[in-house]
DNA sequence: CAGCAATAGTTTGGTGCTTGAACTTATCCA
DNA sequence: TGGATAAGTTCAAGCACCAAACTATTGCTG
């Protein structure tokens, strides 16, 4: 049952202040009467939207806009870069980056820590979590930004319903609730704090980064996971343990898994496999070795693009999603990869002969998690303004 | 880009239908006070509103409701029986079926007419179509039935945003606008035409006799389709084309599909390799010897299991959903297909030791497809009523 | 340089829909 | 028979959007 509210005059009014700031957000430098001719409200309605979402500091009046032709000059808004900021923390397996985003999108700061996080106490790693984060929120102070919500993200499963992360393999974490955690090692304002998997914010910032409304990001790192995104939104399944590709069974033979299964994608297309087949330490290595134009580097990495493409096509045919996008090391692949990636996906996705694929290289290669955290809460706050300003002005 | 229209009082109007006629639908008995309390709407609002589908003959207010203890007794409100019904139309290989489904979902009138689709042209098919839906709506005239509208359900692929059918393989159909050729061929009432794969629509019909919120519908007829239900929405992908299942990859050996890949799931857990591997002439015979404890029989089954397993613990781990519902010729084999099956799914789905699969049985088998073409129709009045009331009244 | 056309933005009166509170109707129970 | 309780209706009020008229600014033309 989609459990859903009774609707009022507060309901077209927080609709339509959405719909006019994601009007801003899409065109920036437009005009109260472009948003008006956009969004098919009045020009009167749109005036005083706009008004509320100025005072509130989301958006930003410019001034006149340069125009050729007759006519008063309109007044060019877009998103304020003074506005409330998006707060990004990473948990990774051996690092800990924290970032400050504006509504723009602008990185105003960013940090990465080394660490170890792997064999050390959950405890002990979340101190330093907690350092990160005060960090972070002393320079937004020293900047004089307002923090409007923080975004986390974590390699592991992360329930949607609670924001409890159940299960984090690679950092050995049970059951921690992070926004807990968070706010009892430091001072937080009274901002709301959203967890997510690292793939699925990864792809999350790749779709702020110009990726089109539908897309599978596929990140390729020691394991390989996937972030779909579907209207514009991400899909992370019913209870948010969605987009799990690695284990894919893609071959009826194949070497036996950790999980237990033979032929897991993982195991015939993630980095390990690459690199033992190409006889390649590293990534760096790997990847001198194709620009060389070495033949078993070339081999495995066409090897890995069919599995990629067998199990990519399973899943176009079940979503329909007409866009792939290779973030993590698949992006550094990118130029062997994808030739031989999309010829596995014209040949095995049902409607390809009519309605065209294209694979795509991720924009923003590592940081994109970090960044897809921040974005996160400012995605929250763009896509419902009313809902912020309320909380602001009581 | 989800290009978004501006409310205005329609839209709350619109919104709050819906919402009272959806709690209707879900508790039928219910008093208005019921509503209000259900929706968080006033009583005020709720009477307006539920005045306003009764005189659209959506909405049966059945006089009092019998309950103990004071009070005065509300009145007792459901969908009404002789509101618009829903007319179902489907064109399977070996069969077209017709059928009048009232807001209830009850059955009013059905029909199935044996016929050989595959080899024949598709004008002849179309004709053949044409006459059972006239005959159809003959039956509603005589019946004092209102059709509000027609769903067809065809096994291939269907673009959502024209209703255009792309593909049918099985029929050996290329791009067929169903609605033209339809009104081209009988004398239509002015209501919509809804068309839909034959697997989303069992999926849907699934959903309206009791399913979860949550599951994948499988119905495994001649092809292997999915039927993707989220949230209690269907989703069928950015176009429409999403749920195909029977051509995913389970084995990198194994026959050459129709499609030009090897291994398809269809050619491998699909009714005619069933079939051929038990030496049974049609799903009758089998399940007669399966009865009788035939090993070739059980061999053959569990063998089908296996594979379906593989590619649906694919589908559970991309989309973390809990249910499987087993529909068309798999829920006539469910006895002996369910132990394996979900022994499976537990052996390949990363979530499973925690949260826990559901495998079961369809609750209408073959009829499903049709069911749920006629259903969506009434389905999509139900979840948008002002649209169906401003289009009777204009 | 005055006047006109074109475009941007504001003001104002009106409409539609929900709300809250008071009111009416219906039933049980003492 | 009267009081308590619950269902449903009536009505003035408020809120958000809309249409249209109005003001403001700019380029073009004679």
């Amino acid at each position: 049952m989609s459990e859903s509210r009774p609707a009022g005059q507060h309901t077209v009014r927080r609709h339509n202040s959405a719909l006019v700031l994601g009007a801003i957000a899409e065109s920036p430098g437009i005009s109260r009467a472009g948003v008006a001719a956009r969004t098919g409200l009045t020009k009167a309605t749109v005036s005083t939207l706009v008004d509320r979402l100025v005072s509130a500091a989301l958006v930003r009046d410019a001034g006149p806009e340069h125009r050729a032709g007759p006519g008063r000059r309109g007044t060019s808004l877009s998103l304020s870069p003074t506005g409330p900021h998006g707060l990004g923390v990473e948990i990774a397996v051996d690092y800990i980056a924290t970032c400050l985003v504006d509504l723009t999108g602008e990185v105003r700061w960013s940090q990465v820590r080394e660490a170890d996080n792997r064999d050390r106490p959950a405890g002990r790693v979340l101190a330093r979590v907690g350092t990160a984060v005060r960090d972070a929120l002393r320079h937004a102070t020293e900047l004089s930004i307002t923090v409007g919500g923080i975004g986390v993200a974590v390699p592991g499963l992360v329930e949607a319903s609670s924001g409890l992360l159940r299960r984090a393999p690679n950092l050995g974490w049970h059951n921690v609730d992070l926004p807990a955690e968070l706010s009892k090692r430091t001072e937080l304002p009274g901002v709301p704090v959203l967890v997510g998997n690292e793939a699925n914010l990864a792809a999350l910032a790749e779709l702020r980064a110009g990726a089109p409304a539908d897309f599978v990001h596929v990140s390729g790192e020691i394991g390989i996971g996937a972030g779909i995104v579907l209207g514009g939104e991400l899909y992370d399944g019913t209870r948010g343990f969605g987009g799990e590709l690695g284990h894919f069974p893609v071959s009826s033979r194949g070497p036996v898994c950790s999980c237990g299964a033979r032929g897991c994608l993982e195991r015939l297309a993630g980095q390990e496999a690459i690199l033992t087949r190409a006889g390649a330490a590293d990534p760096g290595a790997l990847v001198e070795r194709l620009e060389a134009g070495d033949r078993a580097a070339s081999a495995a990495v066409r090897s890995a693009a069919r599995w990629l493409g067998t199990a990519l096509s399973s899943v176009l045919n079940l979503l329909d999603v007409p866009t792939v996008v290779l973030g993590g090391t698949y992006a550094r692949l990118y130029p062997w990869l994808h030739e031989p990636l999309r010829a596995e996906l014209q040949a095995r996705v049902l409607s390809a002969p009519w309605a065209s694929i294209e694979v795509r290289r991720s924009a923003l290669g590592t940081e994109a998690a970090v960044r897809g955290a921040a974005t996160s809460v400012l995605r929250s706050i763009v896509a419902d303004p009313d809902t912020f300003i309320a909380a602001r002005t009581a």
